[in-house]
DNA sequence: TTTCTTTATCGTATATTTACGATATACGTT
DNA sequence: AACGTATATCGTAAATATACGATAAAGAAA
């Protein structure tokens, strides 16, 4: 199979790159997670996820590639937080597309 | 593989799958064309897209799934259109989840 | 130094997505 | 009725995503 990416501009993939990122529900709670509590090790989140240690790890480790959060390491754990900067451009930018788009109120 | 989702709550669920909807660049040049174009037929879409017409046909279809767009037979064409309604919903809890979620302004 | 805790990564299996060509369907046109 | 046009679906291949257990790595505690 082809990769057609290359394809589309830059605007059309940094949309579907944070989309991609918001579409898995494990991915949502983890949001909502770190939200709730300031202060959050991966440990914690493992908690109040339904999945294994290594597929939570998986989603974070996707979450921080999109840039929504990031990982300090503090000794053994890690410290996640949400990054307010992409996330305050992932807003935007997904605001502009609806606005676009949507054509009611 | 066993999948997990019923273990995740309806509203994370539905923006998972509108976030999937979304998360092909295709996908959203298909909505900035049908709202460009008041009517739009799948002929026209797929002249402004660099993929096969029958991937183009799988695009909508995912997109017709998510319910942000719906389709009118139309004779032996289909003319596609954007689901205002839905798309307003998504725009909601969109909206919601950045502003639960980011801090900033 | 050995052990424990915390987390990421590796290996692997399965599911889903992306992409195409070929074909089927459905309707208009000749 | 036969042909042409528009579109969806089928079959298939390759890529990516999801999930887990096992292992590795890195630092704290004993």
């Amino acid at each position: 199979m082809i990769q057609k990416r290359e394809k589309f501009n830059e605007d059309e993939r940094k949309l579907a790159d944070i989309a991609k990122a918001l579409s898995h529900p494990a991915r949502i709670r983890i949001l909502r997670i770190l939200n709730n509590m300031n202060i959050c090790m991966t440990g914690d989140i493992v908690n109040q996820l339904p999945l294994a240690q290594s597929t939570v790890s998986q989603h974070l480790s996707e979450l921080k590639k999109s840039g929504l959060i990031h990982g300090e390491i503090e000794g053994p754990k890690v410290c996640y937080c949400i990054n307010n900067e992409t996330m305050q451009k992932a807003k935007n930018i997904f605001t502009q597309l609806f606005n676009d788009v949507c054509d009611c109120k």
